[in-house]
DNA sequence: TTCTTGCTGTTAATCAATTCACAATTGCTT
DNA sequence: AAGCAATTGTGAATTGATTAACAGCAAGAA
């Protein structure tokens, strides 16, 4: 795992591995940046300076070696252990992105999810899923450091006051509320509320 | 609406809005740039300087008058019609946005929700939730111009296809999938597992 | 062998976003 | 009336992200 990378190159990072874990294996062994970049819709120079910055070097002709990259980006971005995302109050989305933690490539883990509605305790393909009232319990036990969050605002408050208590580290958090947590939770936000007036305002200037 | 706004500022004066709609009214009618900044655990200086941009301003000693910073950021951003938005396979999290645009201030209306499994056509709340293979029939019937997708990988190829042929003019794509759409459709893509493996990163070496 | 081609690695330039810092203003106090 | 205190508006500085540009290299063609 290496220090200091910008936040947006580990972003990348993650978006090079998963394309390349995706290209279609045939014959290639090596991959070009423009070409990887193309699939991407990036700029070349941008994939050349971020592997530079991981220390992963090419070949000047036939390019990148694929699976060595995959191996070199998994050393810059994954921490050693395996660690465990829940999502709290997030249905489909969840499961849309599921399958992708179900490869092998990957560190993190979907190990529960919790929802504020209906079903109290069911399985969705190998993760099981709670009522919420349970959600502290199970982070604990489950030793769980991640979690989506995407609940209603009136249970936004609630919920992160029992996150703290918990051990997890990071917050991917959809509610439009702001979290008040102590600085050894990192928080993330997206507002989807925000993003939609933008997305409004720009296809009507553009 | 004004051209040429910087998008993160654009993403912030929605921000600004959403907060003071919510702000306690007791009798106060002025907030301090330094007060909302500490609300929204940002620059002070970063307030003034978007405010500046839409050309609002403020009283040296007062601050900024609630009701006229509201309407300002209305002119600035929102565009003159009501926008229709639809959230494609998205389930809670649609849930936990759809109440502020139940309020008066807003230019997005939630017009219909679409699911790729289970309920052919329900209500939540007043919005439809439609079958996903009626989708573009609908779009185009609802003049929907706002689309949140996300849907299973496998899925997005084939809806994206749907979708140019419709109507819709901004998509907040949520799948991994990169879209290829037309120019005219404005894509902001939002990759939730990329987002994970850099939370990963920076709770393990922050 | 020598030339051409096209790629990487990297520095420099550009562009955008954020923050600093302070002049100008004006109510309030004495 | 004069000085203090606090706030806005904004130019300048800083920080960060992106893109351009090209030297250096090595395979393959001539």
């Amino acid at each position: 795992m290496i220090k200091d990378l910008p936040p947006n190159t580990v972003e990348r990072l993650s978006l090079y591995r998963r394309r390349l874990l995706n290209y279609p294996n045939e014959d290639k062994l090596y991959i070009h940046s423009h070409k990887l970049a193309h699939l991407l819709k990036i700029n070349p120079a941008h994939i050349r300076r971020d592997l530079m910055l991981i220390g992963f070097t090419g070949d000047v002709h036939k390019g990148y070696n694929i699976q060595n990259l995959i191996d070199k980006i998994g050393k810059a971005i994954d921490c050693k252990h395996t660690q465990k995302v829940a999502f709290i109050g997030i249905g489909d989305l969840g499961r849309a992105v599921a399958d992708h933690f179900n490869q092998k490539e990957t560190k993190l883990k979907i190990a529960a999810t919790f929802r504020t509605s209906k079903p109290p305790k069911t399985q969705f393909q190998e993760v099981t899923c709670y009522h919420i009232s349970d959600m502290k319990k199970v982070l604990i036990k489950e030793n769980i450091e991640l979690v989506v969050l995407a609940v209603p605002r009136s249970y936004a408050k609630a919920i992160s006051g029992e996150i703290i208590r918990t051990k997890v580290k990071g917050i991917l958090n959809f509610t439009s509320v702001h979290l008040n947590v102590p600085d050894r939770i990192f928080v993330e936000d997206y507002d989807v509320i925000a993003k939609l007036e933008k997305l409004s305002f720009f296809t009507n200037t553009a």
